[in-house]
DNA sequence: GATTAATTACTGACCGTTCAGTAATTAATT
DNA sequence: AATTAATTACTGAACGGTCAGTAATTAATC
């Protein structure tokens, strides 16, 4: 008892800090990883502020609704990495060849191996319940991201060193064991041999796709 | 009132019928609908009762709990179909490209086109809630599909017919654009353009994936 | 000491689960 | 064949735990 007088005296530990400014990043963050984990559903609010260190009433001070805060995760952490994909092909003055190579890492390192890889799953997981984050989610990640290696595969046939294919349907295929790499790693983490090689998966997709693709 | 007396004598609609035999199949494939669309944690037991034309309590005549049925409907719906796959490997004759195609289109006809599509989203989506059935996904789904897939590569590779590549790596990447087309085609349904053509992207993976991998 | 960020305690709806009761079916008896 | 007894598949109301959301209260900061 005296000493818990002394620690207030000496302002060791306030019980709480007040971070206007802080808490909604540090909840967002914190919702994507537990919605990520358990689905919309099975996500308990007071468990995802816990893990941002406050209690379940601070989350409402900052969201609506626990559906306001889902669509801010999906809204807020996401759009800004396909911009800098955007940014990285107009900027780019090799080939095209390398063009494509140098996104699909770029992707991986970006989005394949950090935290925002949970997106694309929670997106198919809960596409149903939110139609309207859904369309959101469709224009402005999933086509826009395939506008943009089609554009990079339009410049590849026109400079003749892809082969004339349909290069939105190209697009998607150059994505999709991205994407489903993202997403199949989360879920079968566990189950994964030590021996799977996320790095030679990558190479051989990139080998095997351009081979495919390149013209002769 | 005299009507249906009449009713009752003539036996014109009992206000239920007794089929212990048919049920549990009835209420699968009313469950599998639901998980699917819903998820997990979102489905209702009463609807799932519903849709198969049952009450809820009938639901726990024939499956211990929710997370029991759940674990049925993956268990019992998806496994017969890679025992297909195996078959159809085993008995053909052709060459290792003509069995990838195959393989692919079987698939599609057999999975991506049908209920069973929503097999993979909901393992993807779940997965972490049951790790003893992710497991069992992962060891009698997952990775005996590859390991199909990945013998007919290496047949292909020991007649000369395919480059040398890692076998495993190869059939996860025939595979995933597979698997994230049907997930994605069913979180983005409403989305999607008519313009979006299954079959060409079919296709034209098959195109791609095979002028990739064959030698010269 | 005024302001307000944060906690704490509470409410009400929802839904998995249970089970007493009911109606469909079968079998025994006349 | 008709009647009645026994069985059991199915219903639906009720219970109890959980959790999103809210109101009252506390205490950090200026």
């Amino acid at each position: 008892m005296a000493q818990a007088v002394t620690q207030r005296k000496r302002r060791a530990k306030p019980r709480w800090q007040r971070r206007k400014d802080e808490r909604p990043a540090e909840l967002l963050a914190a919702a994507l990883e537990v919605f990520v984990e358990k689905g919309f559903a099975a996500t308990k609010l007071a468990d995802v502020a816990r893990r941002a260190g406050v209690t379940k009433g601070t989350v409402y001070l900052y969201f609506d609704s626990k559906e306001a805060l889902f669509k801010a995760v999906v809204r807020e952490t996401i759009v800004p990495v396909i911009a800098q994909g955007e940014a990285l092909a107009r900027a780019f003055t090799g080939s095209a060849r390398e063009l494509v190579e140098r996104l699909v890492r770029e992707y991986w390192r970006l989005v394949g191996e950090t935290a925002l890889a949970g997106i694309p799953k929670l997106m198919m997981a809960e596409a149903a319940t939110f139609p309207e984050l859904t369309r959101f989610y469709y224009d402005e990640v999933v086509t826009r991201g395939h506008r943009l290696m089609a554009g990079v595969i339009e410049r590849g046939i026109k400079n003749g060193e892809f082969r004339p294919v349909d290069v939105m349907v190209a697009a998607k295929l150059a994505m999709s064991p991205l994407i489903h790499a993202t997403v199949a790693r989360r879920a079968f983490a566990s189950c994964m041999p030590e021996t799977f090689n996320v790095q030679q998966y990558l190479d051989t997709h990139i080998d095997l796709y351009l081979h495919g693709i390149t013209t002769q």
